[in-house]
RNA sequence: GGGGAUGUAGCUCAGGGGGAGAGCGCUUGACUCACAUUCAAGAGGUCCAGGGUUCAAAUCCCUGCAUCCCCA
């Protein structure tokens, strides 16, 4: 083995060269095992619209870490990997490229344009690919899946036909949100709602054949010109005589009836309100009660329609003012007061939504929603953490129809066909003739469905439905969605519905929740904004594993997280502490030749380490299954740094650099076994540093690469309380005398003795780990003392636990002080147990604390008593040396 | 308007019915033969406020305040 190793962590020497050896051990690809349990997952289908960002990056991660962590474990694992062709972002994407070249859509037709889309699908395909690979996730590649691809389509076309069949699926002229610019509906979810500042104007409209007029109030005056009628509650005394007459629309001079519904609340504005049904949703529906007449006033590209006189071609806007000052000069409007209203704008690209009446497609939701609430209330999906329940069940038991058609061209062509004999053919084939009066003049609808509605079946269509494929029987229903907040109803909604409908079972059992990866101020990271950190140049200057660890362990989930650039740094230390500990440990293990069991005879020490290694294997393993990754990295890290590097390195050395070679054979043992299997505990979160030390450690193994190598599993035999505790009487005894020396600014070079005074049953330990102490405390010599033995007369003393350090010191130390800092302690200690005997005095809590509490409350209780009789002492002998120093 | 989250050290955040935690920052000391991307010691907190449940609340419940998010 090497020990020409660098003392700094290289991860770009490493990483693609260790991603490159995983690729060639084939050994992220599923095997369909029969008899084994299955552990799969499938990708959220990253957008091929660019590159990945710092969320890509956190969804990923957690990804990874679950399906290496279960592939360890012995799970048949699948994690399917794949990508979105992302309907309305790709297009709009595409088609901003061809502005560039002074093109529209439209300059290339169809076909054209969707080569172009294509092209464009390719390049940032391989771009998002590469991303990955860098991240180092072990999907299986070569199950990769597109949504536009041909399976996918088949799956589509399937649902679509189906639904249809079954009337689930219809098409009809409604009330939709229009984007002016993506020219294209979209659902009701892709519609984001802002408030904003705005203004209420309220307008005069003139009776017709009667006195006076009525004021309604509007935030959007420019659709007045397309207004059919005021309506009024019938219930308002105020206007109840002029229901039924008529007033005169202002600027179109057109008469409009005043009609009277309940949807009307009389408490807002004047009580009156004017109805455009062509651009308000409750409007329509108040003109389909009444009958009114539909006037599109806002064409589809936000002009004004050609009807709308004067105002025809301005742009929605520009007629909101013109409109306003017309009103003003013909004396029509009566104020504008200050508004705040909640405004919708699209999704994709910001554009305020326009309420628009078109003839569109729509899935039913009711009969699908159904079954789909039922399996999350009877807990066969669970959200983790379990609050996103809610809003999910909110969503769904509320749900409305979705429209799934979009007037654009990169998607999934609706297949539906029109004859002009007036036949509408829906079909899974492409049919070459009407069936009703057998011409063949069909024409597809040129529309494309919603991405969503592929991303619904993508949990199937990946694994090759509608064919029964043996992917599909293997590997669904999956076992986990790994997915952001944000994309709850988007998506999971929707996977669960259909994959209830058509695969009579729900798509994976939990759906693990995770928050946004935000900027260091907190701010969401945005284009816009310039904030965003790419993760590549991350991963560049840091390496894959430090980003990962810095994602992980700043994440709680279903919680947001800042991603700060400290947080990286001491991810990289950390790194670069593995590195260093392995580097060691690697050094002393020249020609060491690892047996299959444990040595015996193993000391305090090693059996300490090893009965802390088996608590972190089960700690690490326990939060996994829970889905609590951050804690269980943290609790990797912990373990690591703070027992193995901070402690058993250190007392290791004595061992390897002693005389006794049985005692070196024996460390190297247990140096070699918990940092081989510290490294698989690793392995997930940090996949390239541990695979790359592990292929150095010499090893007695079966397995190829860590990243197959058997997750480790709590042992009872390595439960070892006794080492524990005395361990943690030394450490104590520790840090006592570091404590004193650095008080009166000892440096490690200088030594000087120590006194230790123990009751008789802890002197074997404390004389057995002498030489550790004296290390590790770089004091000079430790003697010991039983409680009979003679106290040092000037000295600094301090209590670890019921051992009495001391360190003497020839008129050096400062009385007074040490005697401030011993009232201290005593304090503390008096107010500690001052709290026990509160409690214990308590019959309520004797007779109601578990014994186990009670029994702990008075052993806390008597260690503090006895520490308060030793410090006690101690001050009365230090008030006598003062004395005798001041006579 | 409805729902939800958060409020813990100077900063960023874990945790969680029974002795307040981490990283960073700060103070002090050390280039100790794995690591100065390090080591050691230290200072620093009414766990937002009020009420309730409980033998016991920072933790559970309610109310309020503040901040944020989702939905209409």
């Amino acid at each position: 083995m090497s020990i020409n190793l660098p003392s700094v962590y290289e991860p770009e020497k490493v990483e693609d060269r260790i991603y490159q050896f995983w690729l060639d051990g084939e050994y992220f690809r599923a095997q369909r095992k029969a008899g084994q349990k299955t552990y799969s997952m499938v990708i959220p289908p990253p957008n091929v619209t660019g590159s990945l960002h710092m969320g890509h990056a956190l969804n990923n991660t957690i990804q990874d870490v679950l399906i290496r962590w279960r592939r360890m474990q012995g799970f048949d694992t699948l994690w399917l990997p794949g990508s979105d062709h992302a309907g309305i972002a790709t297009q709009n994407k595409v088609e901003e490229h061809l502005a560039e070249e002074g093109l529209s859509r439209y300059d290339l037709g169809r076909e054209k344009f969707l080569e172009r889309s294509w092209s464009w699908k390719e390049e940032y395909h391989t771009r998002i690919l590469k991303q990955l690979y860098k991240l180092g996730v072990s999907c299986d590649w070569s199950r990769e899946r597109f949504t536009l691809d041909e399976g996918c389509s088949r799956a589509v076309r399937e649902v679509f036909v189906s639904l249809y069949e079954r009337d689930l699926i219809y098409r009809g002229n409604y009330m939709i949100n229009w984007c002016t610019r993506c020219h294209t509906a979209i659902s009701d979810i892709e519609v984001e709602h802002e408030e904003k500042p705005s203004m209420l104007a309220h307008i005069r409209y003139p009776g017709v054949g009667w006195e006076g007029s009525i004021v309604v109030a509007t935030t959007r005056p420019e659709t007045m010109l397309g207004d059919t009628a005021v309506a009024v509650n019938p219930e308002d005394d105020r206007y109840r005589d002029l229901i039924g007459r008529k007033v005169l629309l202002p600027l179109m001079k057109r008469e409009i009836p005043i009609i009277a519904d309940t949807y009307v609340d009389p408490a807002f504005g004047s009580g009156a309100v004017k109805i455009t049904p062509a651009h308000d949703p409750n409007d329509f529906e108040i003109g389909r009660r009444h009958d009114l007449e539909v006037i599109v006033a806002i064409g589809d590209d936000g002009k004004m329609t050609e009807q709308m006189g004067p105002y025809a071609g301005l742009d929605r806007y520009a007629a909101r003012q013109a409109v306003l000052d017309d009103l003003k000069r013909d004396g029509y409007l009566q104020n504008i007061e200050d508004y705040t209203h909640s405004v919708g704008h699209c999704q994709r690209c910001g554009t305020e939504i326009e309420p628009f009446f078109s003839l569109q497609w729509f899935v039913r939701m009711p009969p699908l929603a159904e079954p789909a609430v039922r399996a999350v209330k009877e807990e066969k999906i669970k959200f983790v953490p379990e609050r996103f329940t809610k809003s999910y069940l909110f969503w769904m038991e509320n749900i409305r129809d979705w429209c799934i058609s979009r007037q654009i061209w990169w998607g999934h062509r609706i297949p539906a066909w029109y004859c002009p004999c007036g036949e509408m053919i829906v079909a899974r084939q492409n049919p070459a003739s009407c069936p009703s009066c057998g011409g063949d003049k069909l024409e597809q609808d040129p529309d494309v469905l919603d991405t969503w509605f592929s991303s619904a079946l993508w949990p199937f269509s990946t694994l090759g439905w509608p064919e029964q494929t043996p992917d599909l029987q293997h590997y669904f229903p999956t076992s986990v969605l790994v997915t952001g907040y944000d994309i709850i109803t988007f998506w999971v909604a929707r996977m669960i519905f259909m994959s209830l409908d058509f695969m009579g079972e729900i798509p994976f059992s939990h759906v693990s929740v995770h928050g946004l990866v935000r900027d260091a101020q907190g701010r969401k990271m945005s284009k816009s904004l310039g904030n965003g950190v790419d993760p590549l140049e991350v991963i560049d200057q840091f390496g894959a594993d430090t980003l990962r660890f810095t994602l992980i362990t700043g994440q709680a989930p279903g919680s947001d997280q800042r991603f700060r650039h400290e947080s990286v740094e001491a991810s990289r230390n950390f790194s670069n502490k593995i590195w260093n500990a392995s580097r060691f440990v690697l050094m002393n293990l020249e020609d060491y030749k690892p047996a299959a069991t444990l040595p015996s005879g193993l000391e305090r020490r090693d059996r300490w380490i090893l009965d802390r290694y088996n608590a972190v294997v089960a700690r690490s393993t326990e939060l996994l299954e829970a889905y609590e990754l951050g804690e269980a990295a943290r609790a990797v890290y912990e373990f690591l740094w703070g027992d193995f590097c901070d402690w058993y390195i250190e007392l290791s050395k004595l061992g390897l650099y002693g005389e006794v070679e049985e005692a070196r054979e024996r460390t190297r043992a247990v140096l070699a076994y918990v940092l081989e299997r510290t490294l698989r505990l690793l392995h997930p979160f940090m996949p390239f540093i541990s695979e790359e030390i592990w292929q150095h450690l010499p090893r007695n193994g079966t397995e190829s690469a860590l990243v197959v190598a058997p997750w480790p599993t709590f042992t009872a035999e390595l439960v070892d309380e006794d080492a524990r505790g005395e361990m943690e009487m030394v450490m104590a005894v520790i840090h006592a005398v570091r404590n004193l020396r650095q008080e009166i600014g000892l440096t490690r070079s200088t030594n000087s003795p120590v006194i230790l005074r123990a009751p008789q049953r802890l002197r074997s330990v404390l004389e057995e780990e002498r030489p550790f102490m004296e290390k590790l405390s770089w004091a000079g010599e430790i003697t010991l003392r039983d409680e009979a033995g003679e106290k040092p007369g000037q000295a600094l003393s301090a209590l670890a636990g019921a051992v009495e350090v001391y360190l003497p010191l020839q008129g050096v130390i400062d009385l007074d002080q040490e005697c401030t800092r011993l009232q201290k302690e005593l304090r503390e200690i008096e107010a500690d147990q001052k709290k026990a005997l509160a409690k214990l005095n308590n019959k309520q809590f004797i007779q109601k604390a578990p014994p186990e509490v009670v029994e702990k409350e008075k052993r806390k209780e008597e260690e503090c008593s006895q520490k308060r009789e030793k410090l006690l002492v101690r001050l009365k002998e230090m008030e006598q040396l003062r004395g005798m120093k001041w006579s």
